[in-house]
DNA sequence: GGCCAGGACACCA
DNA sequence: TGGTGTCATGGC
């Protein structure tokens, strides 16, 4: 039997199921930085350790990371994978927040369009990292539709196959969730993703198989 | 041992 | 807008 259910009820659900993720707040936000940029096409298994060493060496210091050469940044995060590619995408993020010598104070009342539109102009940063800044960093209610939101979605009948965009859009526009809300959905769903939504067969296992979301 | 991970970007039609 | 190659390491 399949029951009906709302982007709001999922939630509900999951949040029911698994508890409070508590991903959240980062101790120092410039760790949800670098760990949002490590994570890129990599896995967490293999890149939390390599954020906790960078913790090591700089204490998520913006300045003690920005004053790292692209050199020493790269040996740093090797083993995180991309690191050429991330190193650089690390130190242009960090030239974005030094304009406003980073004071997070400073970013309070752009509208979240608009800040959305300057972090996406920052090199690396994509919707995805994009969206994880405005949620984890700047608290505004998004949703991420990453790989494993699409795919949860998918198999819950939403879509049979849509971009980042297309998603969000759909989500954002049949529900309503706060700021703590969303990093919540987020962690959830991630949570859930590393159990069940490596492919379909595996969601089928999962306690979710039998929910579909309806679009209003 | 090959496959793949919580992406982003350049280039192409 | 949509499809494809590239970046790269380590865990499974």
């Amino acid at each position: 039997m399949m029951t009906e259910i709302t982007i709001n009820e999922l939630y509900e659900i999951m949040l029911k199921e698994m508890g409070p993720q508590k991903w959240w707040p980062a101790e120092r936000w410039m760790e949800t930085v670098v760990g949002s940029i490590l994570i890129q096409n990599a896995s967490a298994i293999t890149v939390d350790p390599v954020i906790e060493e960078v913790g090591r060496q700089t204490n998520f210091d913006p300045s003690i990371l920005q004053a790292m050469t692209q050199d020493e940044l790269e040996t740093l995060i090797m083993p995180a994978g991309l690191y050429r590619s991330k190193a650089k995408y690390l130190l242009a993020a960090l030239d974005f927040f030094a304009t406003s010598n980073f004071d997070l104070a400073q970013f309070q009342t752009i509208e979240t369009k608009v800040l959305r539109k300057e972090l996406r102009a920052i090199p690396g940063i994509g919707n995805e990292t994009a969206d994880v800044w405005l949620v984890y960093i700047f608290g505004r209610a998004q949703f991420i539709a990453d790989s494993y939101a699409r795919r949860l979605l998918m198999y819950l009948g939403v879509h049979e196959k849509m971009n980042y965009d297309q998603v969000k859009k759909i989500v954002m526009n049949q529900s309503e969730f706060t700021p703590d809300e969303a990093r919540e959905f987020h962690a959830l769903i991630d949570e859930f993703g590393k159990m069940y939504l490596r492919n379909e067969t595996q969601f089928k296992t999962s306690w979710l198989q039998d929910y579909r979301v309806v679009q209003k």
